[in-house]
DNA sequence: CTTGACCTTGCAGTATACTACAACCCTTAT
DNA sequence: ATAAGGGTTGTAGTATACTGCAAGGTCAAG
């Protein structure tokens, strides 16, 4: 027998078993079999489903966003190209993130400089900065 | 007089007067005074309060963080290192989030660039690599 | 005096991704 | 036979940051 519960899954794959039934019910990974009292039987297949998922993730797809690359990838009609848009505009979005988090770097980095580190906190520049910022929109 | 309602404060800025009460709950500010009939009585420093929550949190710090940088500025005995400590420590931990967008980005990339676009679904380069990742960790 | 805009509380719901628990049944080894 | 260590379900809790709603009280204008 190749098949397996899910604790020898949960195993091979690192996740845990409430993990794998939550994504089993959030469609991520396809009902298993079932022995006569009740247990999941996992074929081989299950591993490779589960790696991708967690690649996915790695690369900072959502549960909902490996769904629906999931549907793309089933989809018959679909082709190659829905699958590279939808990368594409991840990749844009991952890049809007960058910028947002390098904007506050920066900020931050400014306002530390500002900072000597001595005196008492009542003439702390970057407490300054904070209360009297403008737009904070 | 000076003082204002919920709903004056909520359109000075433009924080809406649910999230204004969520604020006092998490003791982002203190609690106003009240009239005799028990609406809030903001006093004009709560427009600064707010403006600085606002701006913390464009920064990327979070509600819990913010909370740490008031019990700070209002310590004393505290020193204008503290807040600069604190400071690099979200740079560092910003840093470190953009790296891994970057790897992200990177990777989906060249995934991206390894799809010509054109052809079946079944022989999509991207989806090739998803399902053959070897660490997905 | 009534209408409408404003205020109050407390609790539930949203989204994301799990994690934990109770209360129970199944399997395997000693 | 029994205990350890699996497995099952459903529900609730965690963290973050709000948002919405019900059911009711208050206030100013016409």
């Amino acid at each position: 027998m190749d098949n397996m519960t899910i604790g020898k899954l949960s195993k091979l794959t690192g996740l845990n078993r409430e993990t794998l039934r939550f994504y089993e019910q959030k469609k991520l990974i396809p009902k298993p079999a079932r022995t006569k009292s009740g247990y999941r039987l996992y074929p081989p297949e299950a591993m490779r489903r589960i790696r991708f998922i967690q690649y996915a993730k790695k690369l900072g797809f959502s549960l909902k966003e490996i769904n629906t690359l999931f549907s793309l990838s089933i989809n018959l009609h679909g082709t190659c190209s829905d699958i590279k848009h939808y990368t594409d505009r991840k990749i844009t979005e991952i890049t809007k993130q960058i910028k947002a988090l390098e904007t506050m770097r920066d900020t931050l980095t400014q306002l530390s400089t500002s900072c000597s580190g001595r005196g008492p906190i009542s003439a702390c520049p970057i407490l300054d900065a904070f209360e009297n910022a403008l737009n904070a929109s």
